[in-house]
DNA sequence: GTCTATATAATGATAGAC
DNA sequence: GTCTATCATTATATAGAC
């Protein structure tokens, strides 16, 4: 029988599947419940189970199919939350936004998507380091590959805190024009003039005035 | 009855607030059940019920503690996990240890813990960014708070993904000496000279070679 | 393969003895 | 205030009819 009359042509393993990557992306895997997941892809309880084995089986086969999309679509991988500036591309593929939001989701809580995702980042934003030095745009670095680490892990940080920055920015969405305007400015500010005048391993800093207050970028 | 012959002296609302913080710092306030946390505090379940009313009304009671906790000690705020580079102010303080992780765990999962540390950092971030600049140690921005916003979910970024950082940089802990040598100088590397070679607000960037390749700091 | 019905365990919350 | 015992609900997982 194949799901005559149905109103979705899917197998009915990848319409459980993507329901939970749905599902999931809106509310995380420790709010989900089976029962919530089947009634979202429209099946009973049991088949679930039954496909699946389990709920810690529908995770994993929800993480090896994320991991398996996002190395076959780097368009997937770029929007995928670890920086705010290539959200975008979900507006011209909202097929891609639930599992955008599954990406995000993970990225909060840890685990084998977040792990996986956060290193193919780390090599394309690398790979992309030397195009944009081989162009002339961006300067070389000492260690390429550390500099692609902290980059994303920055990037992962503004975009985990994209709302928090709308809001203290005095918008609603990081990507609204008034207030992404403001948030490039500051970007670019930040990236095209130094922040720090000495280099703590070439020449002591002069002593702050509030040694209780360190700065940020301040080395132990 | 003044709790004779407990091992622990403080007050039963205490110790099962404290045995929250410390529990739902290790496993999340979803994780976490009534159950654990009494037992942790070595009370049967009913007590907790009985002096908070609900799961949530402990929930309500922990942020609160911890908000309040926040606003007196500088310390905290500084070892909240905002600035991987300040973690290690909790080494010479370890009674704050198990109200860092909450907050951390709140960090990752949102809410006014949350939304609440995050302004008081900026804050914090803006007068240090003064301090610096007065000192000679940083320059001036043009949007100082923006700034300060920018900074502190970068720093968010770091700290959140910190196991991971270390991990790709070849160690276990980002504050062990190997690790932490290795991050502070891509760090200083970045903020010490221009990352962009061209200011796209005054003048227009080289074409990349890739155009589906943006750079990590481009602007739309 | 798909469904209904159920088994088993754990949860938040409460009642009542002391 | 503290404890034991229990309620009602909900979760995952499974058994068995079709």
């Amino acid at each position: 029988m194949l799901n005559v009359g149905s109103n979705d042509e899917r197998a009915t393993p990848a319409r459980i599947r993507d329901a939970a990557i749905s599902y999931v992306g809106k509310h995380g895997w420790d709010r989900a419940t089976s029962r919530q997941i089947a009634a979202e892809a429209g099946v009973p309880v049991g088949l679930v189970n039954y496909h699946f084995g389990s709920k810690d089986g529908l995770r994993r086969a929800c993480d090896d199919w994320v991991i398996e999309r996002v190395g076959e679509d780097k368009g997937l991988l770029l929007s995928s939350g670890l920086f705010p500036q290539l959200d975008t591309y979900i507006e011209d593929h909202p097929e891609l936004r639930p599992m955008s939001a599954y990406i995000a989701m993970s990225l909060r809580h840890g685990g084998s998507v977040a792990d996986h995702l956060f290193e193919s980042m780390v090599t394309l934003t690398k790979d992309t380091l030397e195009l944009a030095a081989d162009a002339g745009t961006m300067r070389r670095f000492d260690d390429p590959y550390a500099m692609a680490v902290l980059l994303v892990a920055y990037g992962a940080g503004a975009s985990l805190f994209g709302p928090t920055i709308a809001r203290l920015l005095g918008g609603t969405d990081l990507l609204d024009p008034a207030t992404y305007a403001r948030y490039g400015r500051t970007t670019i500010d930040l990236f095209t003039k130094p922040l720090l005048t000495h280099d703590p391993y070439q020449q002591s800093l002069p002593t702050p005035n509030d040694p209780d207050l360190p700065t940020p970028k301040d080395t132990p």
